[in-house]
DNA sequence: GGCCTTTATACGAAATTTTTACAAAGTATC
DNA sequence: GATACTTTGTAAAAATTTCGTATAAAGGCC
């Protein structure tokens, strides 16, 4: 069994050491994933703003700041998976990046079959709704989070990259509201947490796909003045 | 029923009538309650700071000082139930207490039996606390904060964004008087605090959407020339 | 270059808040 | 207890904000 479904999944790794850079990237990329590569933790937080990784490989010591603080700023507006790299002298460090909300560890050195085994299952696992199904089946709406594939009507849909992440934003927290500021953050970046409009657009070609009638939705519902919640009925 | 439940309550008066002082204490240990006394804002707050006790029963009528400016001082470094006691000359006072933050008052003359009541109610409040629990369920109500959803009787209730706040202010304050000022400072912001007929007109709306018979309101009651206070039973 | 996706702009529609007006209820005073 | 006065409740309008959609332009990737 492949990383990737269909789309590839992109990976950002943040590192300073040249050489594990390298090593990491050449792994992934011959299961076909997209990589890219920072090597502070500034810049590594502005790549994750940027290009919206699916999950971040992060090594704890970096020049420039600390791997938790990293973890720390990132947990401040996204969900993204984080999968830390750890010596073994860093012990404590590697604990405390758990507390701050990493969702795996690696202690060096490790094999490529390792590394790969567990990116397949923090990507499998963060694929997942608040029950731990990876799919998530609502009367004839059907989203796949971990092949990211939807249906309607058993009618496969098409949806781009954004259109996606918005659905599953909205769809792994059923019947919550989730405000304008908390969509635009975790599917765009925290840059983007003033640019409602991009919302409204997107809400709009998600209902345009997926609601049986687009102006009187039963899924992608509006809180106006507040965001928008996902109904499950 | 009685005030205590397993160790005595301990119950401070800050009042200067003595004969209201005893009528208080009689009544209060009565219930097995623990009662100590003061007769000044001084006093008052020092024994408040050295006995702890569970309640404050505060006149606002004492001779060297406003017992506003004792609220004040005691909510710098505690959160204690404060139950103030009026004459109808205070009215104005009575207020600005509970915009100090007092939790409830009593008109002189009052009975023993409404002084009970009053001294359970607000103990019970303060006991359970500010339990973070995202949901709010009173008879057919139920508000959950979290994923702002209000039910009535099972059905789901649509609210505005004023609406909501207003009614999760009252809400999680149960049986507490707000008053007019705090309600418009928390929903609408400062600069509000003296338009009291939006709060009119906001609390027709939620009765109209909440209350079985909005003309007679079960939850949402009025405290005229004071404020609101969101009933439980 | 061609295709797909994302971003920008504009405008009518809908929902919410605010204003306005008046009726009803409650309080104080005589 | 009756009257004048204040406070509160309700309804509807106007004003404002927020939303939804269409269209076009810009950017990226094969």
């Amino acid at each position: 069994m492949n990383v990737i479904s269909e789309s590839p999944l992109t990976i950002l790794i943040v590192e300073d050491e040249q050489a594990i850079r390298r090593f990491v990237r050449t792994a992934l990329e011959s299961e076909g994933c997209r990589v890219c590569e920072a090597d502070t933790v500034q810049y590594g937080l502005r790549e994750a703003g940027t290009r919206k990784p699916d999950l971040v490989i992060l090594d704890l010591g970096l020049p420039d700041g600390d791997g938790v603080d990293f973890i720390r700023d990132l947990r401040a507006w996204s969900s993204m998976p984080v999968l830390v790299l750890s010596a073994r002298i860093e012990e404590y460090d590697k604990v405390a990046a758990l507390d701050a909300g990493a969702d795996d560890y690696l202690v060096k050195p490790f094999g490529v079959a390792e590394l790969l085994a567990r990116v397949r299952a923090v990507c499998r696992r963060s694929a997942r709704g608040p029950d731990g199904a990876a799919q998530i089946i609502f009367g004839e709406l059907t989203i796949d989070l971990e092949n990211r594939w939807v249906f309607r009507a058993e009618q496969p849909v098409h949806l781009t990259p954004i259109e996606f992440r918005l659905l599953a934003t909205l769809a792994t927290r059923p019947g919550k509201v989730l405000t304008h500021r908390q969509l635009l953050r975790e599917v765009w970046g925290p840059a983007y947490a003033e640019r409602s409009h991009y919302l409204r657009i997107y809400m709009g070609h998600l209902r345009q796909k997926l609601e049986a009638d687009p102006a009187r939705p039963q899924y992608l519902l509006t809180e106006t003045g507040v965001g928008y919640r996902f109904c499950p009925s």
